[in-house]
DNA sequence: CGCCGCCTTGACCACCATCAAGTGGAGTGG
DNA sequence: CCACTCCACTTGATGGTGGTCAAGGCGGCG
């Protein structure tokens, strides 16, 4: 969870690739093309392909540019002196990761990989003239951050407030609305390549208790979980029982799962 | 926590009520003589004294103002269907209430007082039209709600991975330094009237375990809590043993309790 | 083939929740 | 001035949720 970056480095053109995050900025902000195309223009040309379990940045650092992940899952976490690592969010595709190092000065957490990951890079002087000039871009990029706040509000509420089998649950919910909405949804459920271990540290318990609530959850018939894939058979109930409402995804009225 | 507001309103000038926010903004961003002077003309003149317990703001409401803290403390938090209460952040003098929703459109949570407050306000217009003309002014309010987010995912983190002791020193740290850069230190401590009750609801503890934590505490001779008065006696030892480090609270190299 | 990481299962017990009862101070009304 | 109420704090007893330790199975990869 700590190697540092040794990775391949690469011109490719974006492509495609930058879909997730113009699909999630549309619902929060009123982009135009040229909007949409500045933003397309800045992440271009400069992809990283880069392993799992390498960190992207770390705390303490003071990088003069902004990285967005086009592909694969990423996480932010923190590790206290006693070794204990709390993960505090988990980044998808259309992702920024430290979008708030170029306000804030100082990265105050460490972000790495979880999978091999697709990462795009700006110079932050661009962004930050892109900010400064488009008003509906700066907007939108703030909406985005406002987003992930909320998230992390409804973390702090499900580490807090409710038991191991409703917060391992509200998770899979979250994530598969996340991943739906950014389009990433498949006909036999997600990819899910997120072992034990790390949901363990983003719910504050143990691996071996995510293990046994996952079974049970499988004994329910409420998900299956297999070979990297997750699929919610039971959707509606798996969100009843897990007190789990989609509001504080900000994904706007039209997403629903079923 | 959750009569509906029914209280004074009187047009007082906002005075030396607006400095907690003016210092703490100084520390992000560099604003000048006219931007200070813009923000508090914006807070000027719409000055409301609310008592304890009252909700300021609900989820799901979509307000044309925002809202400031000029004195007394607040809390955001949420109530989940069982009736579970999770706090997610206490709001001091100086810390906005609800500028996140002048972004995001709608309140995802709740904000209530737990004292008797100074709130003053502010047309969402207005404001708005002062991020869109002053971009230093739009990057501090920026920078605050950054911080305002580290200091959640500290939260977490406390949450997460920190048993009770630990759990309970960290936040008496946390509001320590927080009340000592906004300016709130005094001879004998801090004014510190949040119930074990509400601090339970911060932690995901109960009042009563809270109870003995604290009562450890006192006997071990780290702090005196007693009369809506909180000391820290020594503050370095509770700090270690809390690992606390300040540097997530983003107050700059000077800010050091001792 | 052999290693390593991840998942799985069992035994044991600690931390902390819950329930319950009692104390004490502040405010109110007689 | 005193009874009364209310709320926060306090303390004890009991039990459950979930942590820790340990060992074994299983699949992927070099």
């Amino acid at each position: 969870m700590s190697k540092r970056e040794a990775t391949g480095r690469s011109r490719e053109t974006i492509g495609n690739a930058i879909l997730p995050l113009l699909t999630r900025l549309r619902r929060g902000a009123a982009l135009d093309i040229e909007d949409e195309a500045a933003l397309t223009e800045l992440f271009n040309g400069s992809i990283r392909q880069i392993k799992g379990h390498i960190d992207l940045i770390s705390q303490g650092d003071r990088p003069g540019r902004v990285q967005l992940i086009l592909s694969g899952f990423a996480c932010r976490y923190k590790i206290l002196p006693n070794g204990r690592r709390q993960i505090m969010a988990y980044l998808l595709p259309g992702d920024f990761c430290d979008l708030n190092v170029a306000i804030l000065g100082q990265m105050d957490h460490n972000i790495s990989t979880l999978t091999p990951c697709a990462v795009a890079q700006a110079s932050g002087s661009a962004l930050e003239e892109l900010i400064a000039t488009r008003s509906r871009i700066a907007r939108a990029l703030w909406w985005a951050n406002l987003v992930e706040e909320s998230v992390l509000r409804e973390w702090l509420v499900n580490v807090g407030q409710r038991p191991a089998h409703q917060r391992v649950a509200n998770l899979f919910c979250e994530l598969a609305w996340r991943l739906r909405a950014a389009g990433l949804e498949q006909p036999e459920g997600f990819d899910f390549p997120i072992t034990q271990q790390d949901l363990g540290h983003a719910l504050g318990l143990s691996a071996v208790h995510i293990n046994r609530v996952v079974q049970d959850l499988r004994a329910t018939g409420l998900i299956r979980l297999q070979g990297g894939r997750l699929a919610l058979l039971k959707p509606d109930t798996l969100a009843e029982m897990a007190m789990f409402d989609p509001v504080y995804l900000h994904l706007g009225t039209e997403a629903h799962l079923r």
